[in-house]
DNA sequence: CCCTATTTCACCCAAAGAGGGGATTGCGGA
DNA sequence: TCCGCAATCCCCTCTTTGGGTGAAATAGGG
């Protein structure tokens, strides 16, 4: 059976040489195009389509929502982006609303059409520079010790952002708690936060340690 | 000029038949071969491969400190996985340690060869269901509200999350200081943590919200 | 219409944390 | 050798938080 494809795409020329092409490919079957994401959770339910093509930049309705929508409606149809937008910003943002696939638009025809095999095979396409950044959103090398945390302090951080106490964290490197809230005064100060709460935060959402 | 490649396999008849393999193309040179990482570092100073193809388990040292060795020795070699290991624990702590590609071994000899010439070009190799994984992790499709937060309880907790303070809080809802209080006694219960900080660390980390 | 959950606010108390001092030891570099 | 720094510890003060208790208004479901 065809794949079914619905295609979310405002620039009209584009979106239709989409249709046409995949068309040219009895594999796969169009089975709606929008201009916006409005409707896109009724959509979804309606047509229950297998994949979803969705673009990033429409008027009335982003495709970030798009995805939110789709994915909540129904889980199982897959989605995936197809985009100029490369910033990390509507990357993750997608990524987080649950896309399963990433493509710039600069993807050659030959390859969308694997990559909506791909997906429906429970891949995630992704084209090459996305997936870089995906993977690099993993490792902490980009400015990791520019905050000069010592041995020590580094410890006592991974400690307190495992929600630990002062008391607990001292119990744990067999020193006094004092000396904790030494470390902690000095980690504050690399760090630029006020509380341990700020450091928590920032540690974990900039991926230091 | 050819990229060159460093294996690192333990099974010797396995590594034989990559470098047999990749000989037979003459776009790529195999710098060396070894069966453990304990020299990781040092081989990659010294060969300055283009690519490092690396199992996980080896005996003496395994392929995530191997990783973090040769990206710490020499950042701009790529290092590619290759291995039978699927589970989320080995392939986040490669993806940690800095690692640019992972693919299983199940994966076609057609396909190593786009692989290395993808991440020599800058992109991420993974094999299908990898990918999946990754992407997978930045949705929290998991079980978000299982916690049974009401709306105004997720708000305050966002904030929090935020490393903002109760007053601080309370002045961006427009509420009182008190009753800040009041929804975060709450969520600590539903959340089943005694404190802030615990309550920031499991959100960040369970990628709750 | 009653019951429940949500949201709002208040007060009390004890514990924890933040911010400011200052002090000692030991180690490695200039 | 002397200086600096990391690591250790202590004291004092003030603010913030956690935990308990209670209560009013509001909205929604049975």
């Amino acid at each position: 059976m065809a794949v079914r494809i619905i295609i979310f795409e405002d620039n009209d020329r584009l979106r239709e040489s989409l249709v046409y092409l995949l068309k040219s490919n009895n594999a796969f079957e169009v089975a709606g195009e929008y201009n916006n994401c409005r409707e896109a959770a009724t959509i979804a339910r309606v047509y229950k389509p297998d994949v979803v093509l969705m673009d990033i930049d429409m008027p009335l309705s982003n495709g970030i929502d798009g995805v939110k929508q789709i994915k909540e409606a129904m889980p199982q149809t897959a989605v995936v982006m197809y985009t100029v937008f490369e910033d990390d910003e509507k990357l993750f943002a997608c990524l987080c609303a649950g896309a399963n696939g990433y493509l710039l638009k600069k993807t050659p025809p030959a390859r969308l059409f694997d990559a909506i095999e791909e997906v429906i095979a429970g891949g995630a396409p992704m084209s090459p520079s996305i997936a870089r950044r995906v993977l690099e959103s993993f490792s902490p090398k980009k400015q990791a010790r520019q905050y000069d945390l010592s041995a020590r302090e580094t410890e006592v951080l991974q400690l307190l952002v495992k929600g630990h106490s002062t008391k607990i964290i001292a119990d744990k490197l067999f020193i006094s708690f004092e000396t904790v809230r030494s470390h902690l005064k000095n980690i504050y100060t690399k760090l630029h936060v006020n509380c341990g709460k700020e450091a928590i935060a920032k540690v974990l959402s900039e991926r230091i340690l």
